[in-house]
DNA sequence: TTGATTTACTTACAGTGTAAGTTTATATCA
DNA sequence: TGATATAAACTTACACTGTAAGTAAATCAA
């Protein structure tokens, strides 16, 4: 009895490869949290045992890094022979609508050092926007990881905000009374605003993005020391 | 026999409060990783069974929630009455100073909502710094976040980087083959002057924060749309 | 002193990553 | 074809995790 390519136990007609096992862990990620992407829970999900997958990746950390080089991947390649604030711009854009439709990236990206494949073709293209616009290549290095800093700061604070948006002003409404005014008269004041609806709550991530390309602009590249 | 606040088992005499509790929790982490604390271990180092920790943290990601609160209090508060650039740039690089001494820090800050006692006072002074220097309250609350964006984001990757900066140049030089310049051209030339110690690699922190003051300082009031 | 409350301890359970070893399926060569 | 080597999936087992549930000891309140 020859089935070919197929897991042992279930049916399953599809080949254990890298690309399939991490598109799984994917879809897993997104559904239910990275935090609870067991190797388990993933090889079940595969209609395998937990130990085939050390056949594809050499423990759990690797897992990780595949599936953030996966997610890198996702963000559109900067275009070097456009005007580099667009690009820089549109970068800043696309990376934070990957961030927040798979919110396990940036944790790991953070976390693990990564120099998978697409991240590096990443840093190129954006080295490349820079240093083609006539950016020395350490005042470009500088600058990309200006911008990222913000991108993954800003972006990690959004998904870690605790409550929808459409939520928040009821939910500061609720809990006005543990903010008093005489301790925290500026924290006060915002949540009183933010429960009447006079303020979303909601922070300006393009306005950082402008900042930063504005200030990139006019710098002269004589630079503060770190 | 009468021992008074006393752990059972150990002779230890020191009382078993959430402040010892915590800052036992802040040297293991700081010596081990915070990847490493069990509530076992920390238990362990305070002559302690593990579910007596219970008794003052109703689970851990509590005790993580008042390790974090605890780091924050580590930094100094900007004073409302000094110019808001001083204050806004000091802030900075003494958040920065402590998240490298516990740099389990930002990701618990990022992985877990906190809304400690020492967490609001320090969102309460930076908004009290800004507001006092003019800035509209809504206006103060984007500034902040932008700095902390800064700040998270760069020092999250500043202490993700794998290698001691005196070790830089050699790594680079040893991994410089991975890196072929027709592939990576940009990537390649900055390997290359990192690996002859013409770049030490670092990125600049000052400049992002100077960069951001600088774009405060000439808003006007009008800011793009998120 | 008695009773109530707090705090520490013990046991137990379901879940984790993965080392080590075994079995089965596929690829290579005679 | 059949023999053999390699690759990949499986099984078992281990040390560890957070913590629910229950018990015992210490402290506080009357």
């Amino acid at each position: 009895m020859r089935r070919a390519q197929v897991a042992r136990k279930s049916g399953k007609t599809s080949k254990l490869t890298r690309e399939v096992i991490l598109a799984a862990a994917v879809k897993l990620a997104d559904e239910a949290g990275s935090d609870s992407l067991s190797m388990r829970k993933l090889a079940a999900a595969l209609g395998v045992e937990a130990m085939s997958l050390y056949n594809h990746f050499a423990n759990k950390d690797a897992l990780l890094m595949g599936m953030a080089d996966w997610a890198i991947a996702q963000i559109p390649l900067p275009n070097p022979d456009r005007p580099w604030q667009d690009e820089l711009r549109a970068r800043a854009h696309n990376a934070r609508a990957v961030f927040k439709r798979h919110p396990w990236t940036i944790q790991l990206m953070v976390s693990l050092p990564n120099t998978g494949p697409n991240v590096l073709a990443y840093v190129e293209a954006t080295l490349a926007v820079m240093t083609n616009a006539g950016f020395d290549l350490i005042d470009a290095d500088h600058a990309w990881n200006l911008m990222d800093s913000h991108i993954y700061g800003f972006t990690l604070q959004e998904l870690n905000f605790p409550f929808a948006p459409e939520d928040y002003a009821e939910v500061t409404q609720a809990h006005l009374h543990l903010i008093p005014a005489e301790t925290y008269p500026n924290l006060r004041a915002m949540a009183e605003r933010v429960a009447a609806r006079e303020y979303d709550g909601l922070h300006n991530f393009a306005q950082g993005v402008e900042l930063i390309i504005a200030g990139l602009e006019g710098e002269s590249g004589v630079l503060p020391e770190s």
